[in-house]
DNA sequence: TCATTTTATATCGTATGCGATGTATATGTC
DNA sequence: GACATATACATCGCATACGATATAAAATGA
């Protein structure tokens, strides 16, 4: 009597990204420790090098991370002197997070760090192309399917 | 000056990982929640639905999980009464998590809830089968690469 | 204008997830 | 059998991640 295919542990696409989410974290972990960074505060950063000061709500959704998440973040790159927060003179509502000077020159070092953890296994970059592309669409069905479920118990 | 494509946030697979994980979390809770239980709780349900009364050392290795983050999730599993620990006699270091009745009672309830979930997005069938293996060798590079690092240290 | 509603943050409680450490039991070696 | 080592589990501290709630400021509208 086997079971239905789909809902074997080792199956599961959800599981799979699960584990994968867990190890890259560790992963990750190696390189970013000895700054001082975890994994959701190194893409605060990631965002902000993209572009420097960004609204809460901005960060927020570049992440998909809602405030209550968010916020501990940021409090602790503000502790660690990475980022400052001020208020808006627009908004005051609103909440400007900018990079330090220390965030913007300690960049290339880290990044550099990354790239040397990550060469070392080539595959990755093999992998990576088109895994990158169904992942993204699996994110947009995911992001859909989770905004939708409020509507959905009207149906 | 654009930078190196690999770094910018969106197209960084670990952050693509790390953003469906969080999105299946959301989803799932949808369906798990008025049983009471998380995703990580329903996890170790899994496997023990697949071989029941595991030892606590093969769910860890199953699910890729430490004990300091299973203990707590598996006494939580005790006290809402779906599995129970007891010593093995043979090892009396290890402990057996076995399903109660009402775990085996309500694995088909629970199943088909997370089906008629996901039949909602008939999209995410179709992503599922490639995705799913290209993620399966990803973590093995992954956990390979996360058991290297001790020696890495010595190169 | 002024009450209502929406929006942007902040805070709180619960549940992971991890590394580090502690403890009891097995195991291997002599 | 004694003892060093390894293994299985437990516990702790720190850092997310989420939903729920609170608060202040902006936007809306009668």
């Amino acid at each position: 009597m086997k079971k239905i295919k789909a809902f074997l542990l080792e199956d599961q696409l959800c599981f799979a990204v699960y584990k994968a989410a867990n190890q890259f974290t560790k992963l990750y972990r190696q390189v970013l420790e000895p700054f001082g960074l975890t994994y959701p505060q190194y893409l605060v950063l990631l965002a902000l090098w993209e572009q420097d000061s960004l609204v809460v709500k901005q960060i927020s959704e570049k992440l998909s991370l809602g405030i209550g998440t968010l916020n501990p973040i940021l409090n602790k790159l503000v502790d660690k002197g990475w980022v400052t927060k001020e208020t808006s003179s627009k908004d005051k509502r609103a909440v400007i997070i900018s990079l330090t000077e220390k965030a913007r020159a300690t960049e290339t070092l880290i990044t550099e760090k990354l790239m040397e953890k990550m060469a070392h296994c080539d595959a990755l970059t093999v992998i990576d192309g088109d895994l990158r592309a169904q992942l993204q669409n699996l994110n947009e069905l995911l992001t859909q399917l989770n905004n939708m479920e409020v509507k959905d118990e009207y149906l």
